[in-house]
DNA sequence: CTTGGGTCCTGTGCGC
DNA sequence: TGCGCACAGGACCCAA
């Protein structure tokens, strides 16, 4: 559900409760999510102070004290909720009980010095944490196959045209392969592929260097705008409190199904297809 | 190796 | 109001 801009937002939304503090409670309320949750996390996660949180694709990472990193993954409809009692409110020692009651689909709590409870919610359980040695997070087996950061120095139009060249797969699916470049899902690459110009179903290796620039910049471009707009907000994706300012992001193809393309000087309509299961909506008029 | 399809899970919205 | 179906932001795993 998340893309890189949802999950670089949570990640900036947890940071003032987590990063510093201390989870003084964990609480796995059941035993998976998308697969089993590491053996005894509660009580690895108990006691740990969050030295760091960071971001690596479209998984959050909390290094904690102890050595180990809190890899989490909201998958489809994965979200952390933040409930931080009023403090006139709160009693000492009893902040437990100012927190609301788990709801259906709260799997993972953690209280957390400060007073916030952190919550993750995930009705489809698409989503996964585990932990690993920090010093070895990058080789874990989730993160380890990840291609670069797509806001990252590496990732431009000569990495591109290597790794496309010869690739008989539609640019839509090579987006989404998070080996290309990690971090873009179904919205933001049907966003990207607008602003370039370039069709969902075009063949990867038949890109001419030139788009690639622009698809580069449009993929830069677009992720920076949504960051700054605060992560769109869907039905899926929604901060408890509303407290972090969600924008409802407006876009320029993705859900514009017969409607007139943006594209300055274009009297083209949004179509919809269905690549690989997924949804690819796209400008046919100006799209090529 | 590359590519396409099925699959996991639950919820929502729509047409009948 | 109920029912069945299509669809939802991800990504692993396997078969051809």
């Amino acid at each position: 559900m998340p893309e890189l801009p949802e999950v670089e937002t949570v990640r900036r939304g947890l940071a003032p409760v987590m990063e510093g503090r201390r989870i003084l409670a964990a609480e796995a309320r059941r035993p998976d999510l998308r697969w089993p949750l590491p053996p005894r996390m509660a009580e690895r996660l108990t006691g740990q102070v969050v030295t760091a949180l960071r971001r690596r694709s479209k998984y959050i990472l909390a290094d904690l004290s102890g050595g180990e990193t809190l890899i989490i993954h909201l998958g489809m409809s994965g979200r952390m909720l933040i409930s931080a009692p009023k403090a006139e409110r709160a009693a000492p020692g009893a902040f437990h009980h100012e927190h609301p009651a788990p709801e259906k689909h709260d799997h993972v709590v953690l209280d957390m010095e400060g007073g916030a409870r952190i919550t993750f919610n995930d009705a489809r359980r698409f989503g996964a944490m585990d932990l690993a040695p920090t010093a070895e997070v990058e080789a874990h087996k989730l993160l380890a196959g990840l291609g670069p950061e797509p806001l990252g120095n590496t990732f431009d139009a000569p990495y591109l045209a290597a790794r496309l060249a010869g690739r008989r797969m539609p640019m839509k699916a090579a987006l989404l392969d998070q080996r290309l470049v990690s971090g873009l899902g179904n919205i933001y690459v049907c966003e990207s592929l607008w602003r370039a110009g370039i069709g969902p179903e075009r063949l990867a290796g038949s890109v001419a260097p030139d788009r690639l620039e622009r698809l580069v910049a449009a993929i830069r471009a677009v992720l920076l705008e949504a960051i700054d707009a605060g992560g769109s907000s869907l039905r899926d994706y929604r901060q408890a409190d509303g407290d972090l300012g969600y924008f409802q992001h407006s876009f320029a193809v993705y859900g514009r199904e017969g409607q007139p393309c943006r594209t300055a000087g274009c009297n083209g309509t949004v179509s919809r297809i269905v690549q690989s299961g997924r949804s690819s909506f796209f400008c046919p008029a100006c799209q090529v």
